[in-house]
DNA sequence: GGTATTTGACCCGG
DNA sequence: CCGGGTCAAATACC
């Protein structure tokens, strides 16, 4: 246990310090596309309008928060070896910072530097320009001028189940796959419009014999709709697992789920707190008739609150975060994604 | 009637 | 030209 928060701590110092450094070159970069345009990777000029400053920080927060939580992932594994048989099978396999490759596996994730993490964000932030610019031209009476989604910021999760990730998903598209037996399920934050998250997903099952559900998102939510940590339970693929609320003051480590930001919540305003995905495709639609079929659609209530956030710095800073489980962890991060001071703020409070 | 899903068309990159 | 990602009209659902 105390290696567990000595290494968690000295992770943590390491972000703070890539963080500083991080933080001098975005003034730097920010700064010098005030006057002129970026030049990035010295090919292309991609004018960053000053109104993109704040996502491109964002991006920048996110690296950051990934990496911590990859070294959480790490550290999960190898302190609380598995006594859950599900531990095993549900994982992030990748995370996905570069078109190139692809495969390859989590390993040796948790060793980005500050120059991957900025040159990231600035290839985030151009690619996110360049689509933004698409789809601004396109003509009202005409479909879209879509523009294939680069690879950005994104990192897939293999699951046996389809499991809830605390956020509202609306569907917008399925695709056959070249050589895949099973269609591509393309999902979108629900708040896409009305809060302009740019969060998507893609859901698809690799594998028929024991299931395997692959779920790649891509970008980070910037939306609130969030579930309060009162209202949010864990996964209940597991019955034994049914009854375990998740507070964040709560030292219980029970926590499975791997997503860098949003883990699999799930709200319990109810027995009915699921609703069921009726999805055309073959394993939606056999999974609709299983009874341990989860949603990969959360349905928020509207009227759901977000974390409050006057008492969000306190509600934190109380907490030890060697003690907090780590879904609990990256929910906490992802509110100081938001609050780039806050975020500061946060980890020289723990470490203190 | 409002909202979510379905599904074929559209678009882009390779 | 093909494969994959997205749009949006039609449809289903509550």
């Amino acid at each position: 246990m105390e290696g567990v928060s000595s290494n968690r701590q000295s992770e943590m110092e390491e972000l703070i310090q890539g963080r500083e450094v991080a933080s001098g070159q975005l003034s730097r970069v920010i700064n010098l596309h005030n006057n002129r345009s970026l030049t990035v990777n010295g090919d292309h000029n991609h004018d960053l309008g000053s109104g993109d400053d704040e996502g491109f920080v964002n991006k920048m927060l996110g690296s950051f928060s990934n990496t911590l939580f990859i070294a959480n992932g790490k550290e999960m594994k190898e302190f609380h070896h598995d006594d859950d048989q599900e531990l095993i099978s549900d994982q992030i396999i990748q995370v996905n910072t570069s078109g190139g490759g692809g495969g390859g596996g989590g390993a040796g994730a948790s060793s980005w530097d500050v120059d991957h993490l900025l040159d990231h964000a600035i290839k985030c932030e151009a690619s996110h320009e360049e689509s933004c610019k698409s789809a601004s031209t396109f003509s009202t009476d005409r479909r879209g001028s879509y523009k294939k989604r680069k690879t950005c910021h994104s990192w897939i999760k293999d699951s046996p189940a389809l499991t809830e990730d605390g956020h509202a998903w609306r569907k917008y598209g399925q695709k056959l796959i070249l050589n895949a037996k099973h269609p591509r399920n393309y999902f979108r934050c629900t708040h896409k419009f009305d809060q302009a998250c740019q969060a998507t997903k893609h859901v698809q099952q690799v594998e028929d014999d024991p299931p395997l559900f692959r779920t790649t998102y891509y970008g980070n939510h910037t939306c609130r709709g969030y579930l309060k940590a009162s209202e949010l339970i864990l996964d209940c693929t597991s019955p034994r697992e049914s009854s375990k609320f998740i507070r964040f003051d709560d030292t219980n480590p029970s926590s499975k789920q791997e997503h860098p930001f949003f883990s699999s919540f799930k709200s319990l305003k109810g027995e009915e707190c699921f609703k069921e995905e009726t999805m055309p495709s073959d394993y939606m639609t056999t999974q609709h008739h299983n009874q341990l079929a989860l949603s990969d659609y959360l349905v928020s209530p509207p009227d759901l609150p977000a974390f409050a956030s006057p008492g969000l710095m306190s509600e934190f800073a109380s907490a030890n975060i060697a003690q907090l489980d780590e879904d609990a962890i990256y929910r906490k991060m992802a509110e100081f994604n938001y609050d780039d001071f806050a975020f500061d703020e946060f980890l020289q409070h723990e470490l203190r």
